[in-house]
DNA sequence: ATGAGTGCAAAGGCTTTGCATTAGG
DNA sequence: CCTAATGCAAAGCCTTTGCACTCAT
């Protein structure tokens, strides 16, 4: 993420934070930070080294209350640990491949067109099920090019 | 899931843990049978209630010894907690819809053009990012008809 | 028979929480 | 200033494991 769209990145957290009456401290930006350079989604673990002296708790606290505020999505890897990335209103709509050799996950971009038959096949979906649809993600998984060779 | 089906599945998970010197106890016939019945994926604590007398040790046992030989398939919801479903090589082909309201997860399916059409986007996924996909999965999110209401 | 499976209790690993202190707006 | 956030240690919760006993093949 270049420059300019980070200190972009770094405005519109603080703007959502500032509404819901949150604090943008140095700590949660290095997780933004961190988050914003990440190629997948990260676990806490990975975080907590990451970001260099931002504690446990601490840690586990701002993951905790960005995610209540929409900052950032939590989700559970195949391992059942705790990963998160930015919120797709940060980062655009995208979706994940998951390697079955060695469990990284890789974010993916679909191009338009596919995006738009994901979007018909979704809404066949709606009136088939009774469900109120909000949202979809795609996961495919596969050997990863590293895991390949 | 019919009495007849209901046998063969035991017959195909009875062949397959043989192949693997596994033996198929009253324990884990109950899980399976508990399973085959479930709307989708089930926890290991609705499943200690569900199967009635599997002790909590047994249940976990028994839910790695399938998920290693390939016959159920584990994931984990929304709040980290591990679920069990049957492998698709015994249930078939299907993808979830999770509610955001209450957190259920329902078992789909999509018609075949649809199924097709996702098939297309795989390939041109392969395509483009140099994975070797093998596999995929849908997940639908928004509001289960009970919620709506 | 004989090794896999069971069942209880104890241990593990990731995540959350209590509380006194610090610092952001 | 005044309340949210921090940081340490302690507790929680789901899941795994040690060990002696039992049962499936």
């Amino acid at each position: 993420m270049s420059a300019k769209v980070h200190a972009e990145l770094h405005e519109s957290v603080r703007r959502s934070l500032t509404a819901r009456d949150v604090r943008y401290t140095a700590g949660r930006r290095k997780v933004i930070d961190t988050l914003s350079e990440a190629p997948g989604p990260r676990s806490a673990a990975e975080l907590l080294d990451e970001t260099h002296d931002v504690p446990l708790s601490s840690l586990y606290r701002s993951l905790t209350v960005l995610d209540e505020a929409g900052i950032l999505r939590r989700q559970h890897d195949a391992d059942g640990l705790a990963r998160y990335e930015l919120a797709e209103w940060l980062t655009g709509h995208h979706h994940h491949a998951v390697c079955t050799d060695c469990g990284s996950v890789e974010d993916i971009e679909l191009g338009e067109s596919e995006e738009a038959s994901l979007d018909r096949i979704l809404a066949g979906l709606s009136r088939s099920t009774g469900w109120d649809l909000t949202g979809h993600s795609l996961e495919v998984e596969g050997v990863c090019p590293s895991c390949r060779t």
